[in-house]
DNA sequence: TTGTGTTTTATTGCCTCC
DNA sequence: GGAGGCAATAAAACACAA
């Protein structure tokens, strides 16, 4: 007979106190215990009872310390597996029917789910925070992206700035009082030079005097860096306030996306299990 | 062999539901 | 009020490096 299937898991010395283990001769928590001898071979582990007559065995049962835990064997485990992930709560029915099958106390099998249940708790919210956690990661890269974005735009806008001053100083401002008054005529042909210059700065127009043609077209001349909707026809411009049920795709998607696809990445936008 | 960290089994106390 | 669930915790069992 082998003993060395290396797990028990019920200690008779343990039955006193409040300890939920057996208050009796322990009748359930035998039954099957033969069908749990083929657990694997490991004679590190120690042995456990192969049959009740074993509880009785005195020389055994000095050796064992009282209050010892015994962990389930492998074959109960495996059930007690399955039986998890048919239903991870426990009826009473099945509860009974499934401590009769291993030969283990009910409570032992409630315990068991109960713990089981706590593990899987701490799984999922491990991987939740994984899938979190890349979810930050692309927001925080997309984010770092848009700032340099920013930079870069704001150093163009310091640029372009530059140039219309420069435009502007030159071209001969008509002063409005003073001794060196122009003529009417004179000073009106000044102004539509100016005039001109503005026009043209406001337009945006191809052509300008103030961009080069080489220059980089700063082409809206709103308040934002970003474009409207009318440049992604089709595509609305989400809100914070989207519960992102959706695919996410607003403006900040559609560029980190162009972004990320030149780069060759994969954008993992809220890619929940 | 031993020290240490992890896993598993079990208890306790509190909470919710019927 | 009893049953069952969960969080926190204890402690035995186990794994493993030194």
């Amino acid at each position: 007979m082998d003993h060395q299937s290396g797990h028990l898991f019920f200690d008779p010395s343990a039955c006193h106190g409040n300890m939920l283990f057996l208050g009796s001769g322990g009748d359930s928590v035998f039954r099957g215990q033969r069908t749990m001898l083929s657990m694997e071979d490991n004679s590190k582990r120690r042995p456990f009872f192969s049959s009740p007559g074993d509880f009785y065995d005195e020389e055994y049962y000095d050796e064992q310390s009282p209050e010892k835990k015994r962990r389930l064997s492998a074959e109960q485990v495996h059930l007690l597996e399955k039986s998890f992930e048919t239903e991870n709560k426990l009826e009473p029915e099945r509860k009974t029917e499934l401590a009769k099958k291993l030969g283990l106390q009910p409570r032992q099998v409630a315990v068991w789910f109960q713990n089981r249940r706590a593990r899987w708790k701490t799984k999922q919210l491990e991987r939740d925070y994984d899938v979190l956690k890349a979810s930050y990661d692309s927001l925080r890269s997309n984010y770092d992206s848009v700032v340099k974005e920013n930079e870069k735009l704001k150093s163009e806008v310091v640029s372009l700035t530059e140039k219309v001053d420069t435009k502007e100083t030159t071209t001969e401002v008509v002063p409005i009082s003073g001794e060196n008054l122009v003529p009417p005529a004179e000073a009106a042909s000044q102004s539509v030079n100016v005039k001109a210059v503005e026009d043209r700065l406001s337009t945006g127009s191809v052509g300008s005097a103030v961009v080069d043609d080489d220059s980089p077209q700063l082409v809206d001349s709103g308040d934002s860096y970003f474009p409207t909707e009318s440049d992604y026809p089709g595509e609305a411009m989400q809100s914070e306030e989207d519960d992102g049920s959706d695919s996410g795709q607003g403006y900040y998607t559609h560029v980190f996306a162009e972004q990320h696809e030149e780069e060759g990445e994969a954008l993992g936008w809220w890619v929940w299990s």
